[in-house]
DNA sequence: TCAGATTAGTCAACAATCTGACTATAGTCA
DNA sequence: TGACTATAGTCAGATTGTTGACTAATCTGA
């Protein structure tokens, strides 16, 4: 039960209806903690009804009305107060991964595809993780940065998805051309 | 639902029991896809009901009786038909980096020492990994293991797990240095 | 002007996962 | 002898997460 745990985080950053928080999870906090729109605004309602959040509703006369939340002094209580139990370890799961497990024992073609296509979307996230730890940063450069700059913990979390990314691609890029390689040598004909 | 297709690819390797799998998983599929063991058990049986894979009853005496499974020429035609199937993004999910994101707005003292305890945690890990990756390559270094080496699915997801590790480790060094900085810089009287 | 995207949010049904307790047998150590 | 660990596995119940459809307004581009 972390999930409410990951939205009073991302919530410490500003004031969001439960649409900026999707846009904010999908591209900071997906880093670390996936979760889809709806689950958000349910959380949020379960939040709001604990107090843990107070939302005000906003008139907006060109879109949609929306309602803004923010942490309540309770809900910061009840992060603290999670934030020093014990944390449980991390977890991944990765489709891709499991293919690249039976890569040797089944037709490796199409694995091959998913992991060049993972390159290019994971390209992709390494540049707007890169252009998000840019504005983070602001004028500072990254030393100066993690000594003075302000909300430092989102910055080391980006920079943590940033490094994932780059890893990740690496490791693609290398299990790709070990897997050509030797399918080449297997099926010479081909 | 991937976890069968996990269970199958762990499989491949040979002939486990439910409890052997959970042993193996642990170490080597937790990487990309962690499972407990009441569920391996209960995909086993599943798995088994729809004859993916085929369980032979071991008598053994000195311990209770086992079952071990292996994968059918269905359970393989599976797994091959949902490798070719569009992979789901993978996802991380880490309750310390939910707390490294709020570090800054929360006491730090007990993030830092869980910190710690992370590289404790991930340095135990990337030795055992990095065993493992020795014993699956034998005689050949890497290079040539990568050529030439039998099961190389395996072996390089077990890499990308040792690499994780590492990155994990690096992370939480920089994370707990500059979060310790700032206490010191902001709490120059304790 | 009409289709499609964007903003803003809700709901129900279903599938997957986790928690925690439970049964057994055999081996080890003090 | 009694406690603890390892092997081997099962079950029920609660919590979480996913799928997919739905409402409704406005804005954008062809």
């Amino acid at each position: 039960m972390a999930l409410r745990h990951a939205v009073l985080a991302a919530l410490l950053d500003g004031e969001y209806s439960g649409y900026q928080l999707a846009k904010v999870f999908d591209i900071g906090v997906a880093n670390f903690w996936h979760a889809l729109p709806q689950q958000l605004y349910l959380e949020l309602a379960k939040l709001e009804k604990e107090g843990m959040v107070a939302g005000r509703q906003v008139i907006q006369e060109t879109r949609p009305n929306k309602r803004l939340f923010k942490v309540t002094a309770e809900g910061l209580a009840e992060l603290t107060r999670w934030a020093a139990s014990a944390a449980k370890p991390s977890f991944i799961r990765d489709d891709l991964m499991v293919k690249v497990q039976a890569a040797d024992r089944i037709p490796a073609g199409p694995v091959l595809e998913q992991l060049d296509e993972r390159v290019r979307v994971a390209d992709a996230k390494i540049e707007v993780l890169a252009k998000l730890l840019a504005r983070l940063r602001g004028e500072l450069d990254e030393d100066a940065f993690l000594r003075e700059g302000e909300h430092v913990g989102p910055y080391l979390t980006c920079l943590r998805g940033l490094r994932f990314e780059r890893e990740h691609r690496d490791w693609c890029v290398l299990a790709a051309s070990v897997l050509r390689a030797r399918e080449v040598a297997c099926t010479p004909a081909t």
